[in-house]
DNA sequence: TAACAGTCAATATC
DNA sequence: GATATTGACTGTTA
């Protein structure tokens, strides 16, 4: 299909109301209407169905970047105007769960350090967005659930049927295998204010500690080692994401600012930054820090809590974090050097944990890691020029073909695409690159004589 | 194979 | 009751 008609078929898709999100009590995502055309991906809930043969994953793959701040922003100011609540959002429009919901309004990630599946909900809140009757939609649905409801509360009441679960409408529980026994569930590990002040230590001094410290601090914390993986492994990634929404935060606090403000420019660079500023050297030694600690962790850290952020960073996790920013700002007198710091002092446990964490690093590597911050922020570009470049096709590229019929699709005005290219010269230089090793492709294709290539 | 992304779902908080 | 937080899990990636 060319991409003009699946364009095409798109815009209509988007413009044409929705089709009745079917959601079906049972939890099920309504089967559109005819299967996705040989997509192999499980059929998601769609308030798509019953378009044409464009599943949700080619409507991503076609996207053009999206801004994801500002679609979350809207999504959330429609839902609170409208007294909608995530949970029927989550499982009426996106197929997630309220949790899942709350966080991605919360922390939404930029376009580029998404997947193409984690590009998939905002799509669906895009397109969502665009759809006229998506408040009366869910409006509709929120009343059904509401009889339905009000049905079930009264017949069990009349039926007395003791053991029906109370939950409310969908039950979407996997398959309807009839719960075994609620006994087998684990119960959930709640770490205690200590365990984690002992973690978020460990962590400034070794965000990515090695096995033989996580074994300390496991056993120090009477922890299983897997919680304590699981502990670094959250923490990383989520304090990541706090970065990008300071970022952006900053990003568009800076802008009114227009000028030259420190924190204009970080935001301005970062999401260019996260491509381009690992071009070359540290892109080398790559994911190498993974075992950074080994040698030299900091060097990790940064790769994770990623440089370019410099201004923009969370007063909270300031503090927590090991990260550029406070290279350029050292702290007065040492203060956030955590493990010097003059923070809570931790359980006498907690304090042995976070000890621990620090002894099993290697020679030099005190505490003054978290006061000297760690290599800095090539690193997250690294990630960030990593994805970007994993996927670039489907963002910068794709609309710089076809711009204006993709972004009118997805009622985008505000992309962020146009923002990234003003941002980011380097991207243009690239995207700039890949024209012309189009345009050579094109005219090779044409003449059909032998090029000589130079990238 | 480790790190990660994305998500669920239990629990906490508002 | 709605929303936020977070430990754990699954699948993917390099």
């Amino acid at each position: 299909m060319s991409s003009s008609e699946s364009v095409k078929s798109l815009t209509e898709l988007v413009q044409q109301p929705c089709p009745p999100i079917e959601t079906s009590k049972d939890g099920k995502p309504p089967e559109p209407s005819d299967p996705p055309a040989s997509d192999s991906q499980p059929a998601t809930p769609l308030p798509l169905s019953g378009h044409s043969a464009l599943s949700i994953q080619e409507l991503v793959a076609m996207s053009p970047e999206l801004d994801t701040y500002g679609i979350t922003k809207r999504v959330k100011e429609v839902l609170t105007d409208n007294n909608l609540g995530q949970r029927l959002f989550g499982e009426t429009i996106l197929g997630l769960t309220q949790g899942s919901v709350s966080d991605l309004l919360a922390r939404p990630k930029p376009w580029h350090k998404l997947s193409l599946k984690g590009r998939e909900p905002f799509v669906r809140m895009q397109l969502w967005l665009n759809d006229p009757n998506n408040v009366e939609k869910l409006m509709d649905m929120k009343r059904m659930e509401k009889k339905a409801y009000m049905k079930r509360r009264h017949s069990s009441v009349s039926d007395s049927q003791p053991c029906e679960p109370p939950s409310v409408g969908i039950d979407y529980s996997q398959g309807a295998s009839p719960q075994p026994q609620h006994q087998l569930k684990k119960p959930r590990v709640v770490l205690a204010p200590e365990e984690k002040e002992a973690l978020k230590r460990a962590y400034q001094q070794k965000p990515y500690p090695s096995p033989k410290t996580i074994e300390e601090l496991a056993t120090q914390l009477n922890l299983k080692t897997s919680t304590v993986i699981n502990w670094f492994h959250n923490y990383r990634s989520r304090i990541r994401r706090e970065l990008f929404i300071e970022e952006i935060q900053a990003g568009s606090q800076g802008q009114a600012g227009a000028s030259d403000s420190p924190s204009a420019r970080s935001s301005r660079a970062a999401p260019s930054s996260e491509g381009d500023s690992c071009d070359g050297v540290e892109a080398a030694e790559g994911p190498g820090a993974a075992d950074a600690e080994e040698s030299g962790g900091p060097a990790a850290a940064a790769k994770s809590q990623g440089g370019p952020a410099e201004a923009a960073v969370a007063p909270e996790e300031r503090e927590e974090a090991p990260r550029p920013a406070e290279k350029a700002q050292p702290p007065p007198s040492g203060a956030p050097g955590p493990a010097d710091g003059p923070g809570p002092v931790p359980n006498p446990a907690a304090a042995a944990a976070a000890a621990a964490a620090a002894a099993a690093t290697p020679a030099g590597e005190d505490a003054a890691t978290s006061a000297a911050p760690p290599a800095e922020g090539p690193c997250r570009a690294r990630d960030g020029a990593h994805r970007s470049s994993a996927l670039p096709s489907t963002s910068a590229p794709a609309a710089a073909r076809r711009p204006s019929s993709l972004q009118s699709l997805f009622g985008l005005p505000e992309a962020a695409g146009a923002r990234d290219s003003r941002d980011n010269p380097l991207r243009k230089k690239k995207a700039a690159n890949l024209n012309s090793i189009i345009h050579r492709l094109e005219k090779a294709a044409s003449r059909e004589e032998p090029i000589e290539w130079e990238f």
